[in-house]
DNA sequence: ATAATAATAGTAACAGTTATCAATATTAAA
DNA sequence: TTTAATATTGATAACTGTTACTATTATTAT
């Protein structure tokens, strides 16, 4: 098992990772760590994005849409994707272990976890009045 | 709006997916469909798959792969993905409603819908002794 | 200091998917 | 039935998000 070496990079990485609450993409993260340290790669930031989400630092998210988001919360919890504006909201519950028995119930093998994302309307978009 | 014009191919393709309880991906669509139709391309097998899911007449599935998975079925129902072997079992059950009235009650915002996908052990692999 | 090697920047390669376009097939109307 | 209009196709190029490669640099233990 090979060892880790610190590195500049990837500490700014997490460190714009952990700093937002947006769920960014590689994308996000890149021109925001470029703000640091101009000449880091993006081959770089995908590196250290998985490496981090592989060490349990960090969550990868998978929105169903074309890229990856991240999560600087390793933590479990949901998600709500606002259908009128795209913005990723956290639910910071635990997991809701009732679904799972709910599920085991009707499948013939074995229930281990579930992922969910939410979709709905935040707070923001709730209050336009248009 | 433009009408629909109906082509073999496309026939070809749904009769594929309904055909079928794997939840394939374009690519097996594509493999399966040439064996009706030696020479249809994989653009139309793609074109068809989203007009498909578009018009709701199947279902196209985010497993958080890299690739887009497709149902036959178009209603609503969960899937259990097995950890062992990757295989995609259906939970034929309507949606679990008082989920949603669970995360409302922690979100400021409103909740439509949710969409889950399990893990777990299909009955198989849970039956193989080792 | 030095040696070992993890991490980097830069870039090429890759996978899945979408777009382009001339040719073909389907449909509605004459 | 022809004809005209146009949706669909096969073939292929282009695109996007991500990973792999490689020579160089940075970190760490000795």
């Amino acid at each position: 098992m090979t060892t880790t070496k610190r590195s500049r990079q990837r500490e700014a990485i997490l460190e714009v990772v952990q700093g937002t609450k947006c769920h960014p993409t590689a994308d996000w993260v890149y021109s925001e760590v470029r703000k640091i340290i101009p000449n880091i790669s993006l081959g770089t930031v995908y590196r250290n994005l998985s490496q981090l989400s592989e060490k349990g630092t960090i969550q990868k998210l998978h929105m169903g849409t074309a890229s990856e988001h991240f999560d600087g919360n390793p933590n479990p919890h949901y998600h709500v994707c606002c259908t009128q504006c795209g913005k990723i909201d956290d639910i910071d519950a635990e997991p809701f272990e009732k679904f799972n028995a709910w599920a085991a119930d009707m499948y013939d093998g074995e229930i281990f976890e579930h992922y969910t994302l939410f979709t709905g309307k935040c707070s923001q978009c709730k209050s336009i009045k248009f």
